[in-house]
DNA sequence: ACGGAACCGTACCGTACGGTACCTGATGGG
DNA sequence: CCCATCAGGTACCGTACGGTACGGTTCCGT
């Protein structure tokens, strides 16, 4: 058995059919909406089994997020030469993904859940969501920061500190925007790839001159 | 009679003590601790005094934000001349202030409630929040990036993008990890000069050499 | 001094939730 | 063929909430 999911521990099909209804329920409603009784129905399930696999309502919640961590699965095209192009066409990608994930409607839904539920359970939900939900994703960003580091494409001191400075040039105060529910951006792309520029002219190599990245930074 | 005040209706001093009260039920244990018996026992009212000011629950909600936005009043020092120094000391001194406001207790216990209540009341209180919360200090903003473009000492073509993009540099995603639960940051003063260092590398006029940055912002 | 408005405290009501208990039907191994 | 295990359905319990009603009190204008 490799150690791979240890950390999800994975449930059973039928679990999992119950899971998947919890996660519509929430995204349609809201916690308000995720009650045992309406998850038992919707699941067509009994109440007794859901205490039975997950202890309590909190248990059902904690799955929940694991069972939606489970589903992501990241790509990883680490085998090919970099180039600045291809940095550069990664780094988009990686923006445009990270905005779609961050606007999906379950992202958003657990988002939510947990934020709610810290002020009264210690936070122990956001622990679960950022350690489960968030590893993927750095790990993707942390691997393309070193891999630019080391072809000679980027230059940084702290792989970490640019990582961040790249998130915020990609998201800036859009998630909190967007989990007090405003709508999305119309165009993910264009952002990507303006926060790539900017980034690019932070910590790339190619010396861009500063008014070609005003100009664009402006539209 | 000036309008200054229209969009915040202002209570009687006998509701902002009740609201006052409020605000730090909720701080304190969240918004299942913001009952209406517990409201009304913190705050040595009736009930029925509650609903005939506030209306219902959503009421007191929509109050307290209006009147924790009526509280905060920036201070305008824009008469100033503008140097290079002054402009860099002005940014920091808002992503300073912004980190700090960020991470109030009241700051994040507000938006912990609106985020938990987005999914089930079309955003209402969302919208409140981001409207009432985030005026003063994006106009402070605003004001900060036109009068450094007027100053020669900051060059873009949108003043909104470029505020967008000092706001992303400044707070990354550091306002979802603490509405999750995670402390905030030891020094907000050092992560506020790297922003300012970065911001400027991109909108300012002094042609900074990269490496300096580089190695200033991975400390 | 009077009357009424505003307000406090308390009691009350309907509802809906989390959680438990009990019964029934299916399934699978011996 | 039988029995044990598991899961679904239903009924139930205690609790706590939002919202309302009512009696008593204070305070202010007249």
């Amino acid at each position: 058995m490799r150690p791979d999911n240890a950390d999800t521990p994975q449930f059973s099909p039928r679990q999992n059919e119950v899971l998947e209804q919890a996660l519509r329920l929430l995204v349609e409603g809201g916690d308000k909406a995720l009650t045992t009784s309406g998850l038992a129905r919707a699941a067509s399930c009994s109440k007794e089994s859901l205490y039975k696999w997950f202890g309590d309502r909190d248990g059902v919640l904690a799955a929940m997020i694991a069972y939606q961590a489970s589903k992501v699965r990241t790509a990883d095209r680490s085998g090919e030469k970099l180039t600045d192009q291809i940095l550069k066409q990664h780094l988009e990608q990686f923006g445009r993904d990270l905005l779609e994930v961050l606007g999906g409607d379950v992202s958003l839904a657990l988002n939510r859940l947990a934020i709610g539920q810290t002020s009264r359970d210690g936070s122990k939900l956001g622990k679960l969501l950022v350690e489960h939900g968030r590893r993927q994703i750095d790990r993707r960003a942390m691997a393309l920061m070193e891999a630019g580091k080391r072809a000679g494409l980027l230059r940084f001191e702290n792989a970490d500190a640019a990582y961040h400075t790249f998130y915020g040039l990609i998201v800036s105060d859009l998630h909190v925007r967007m989990l007090l529910g405003e709508p999305g951006l119309k165009d993910n792309s264009r952002q990507a790839e303006r926060a790539v520029e900017a980034f690019l002219a932070l910590h790339g190599v190619e010396q861009k001159t500063a008014d070609a990245l005003r100009v664009s930074a402006g539209r």
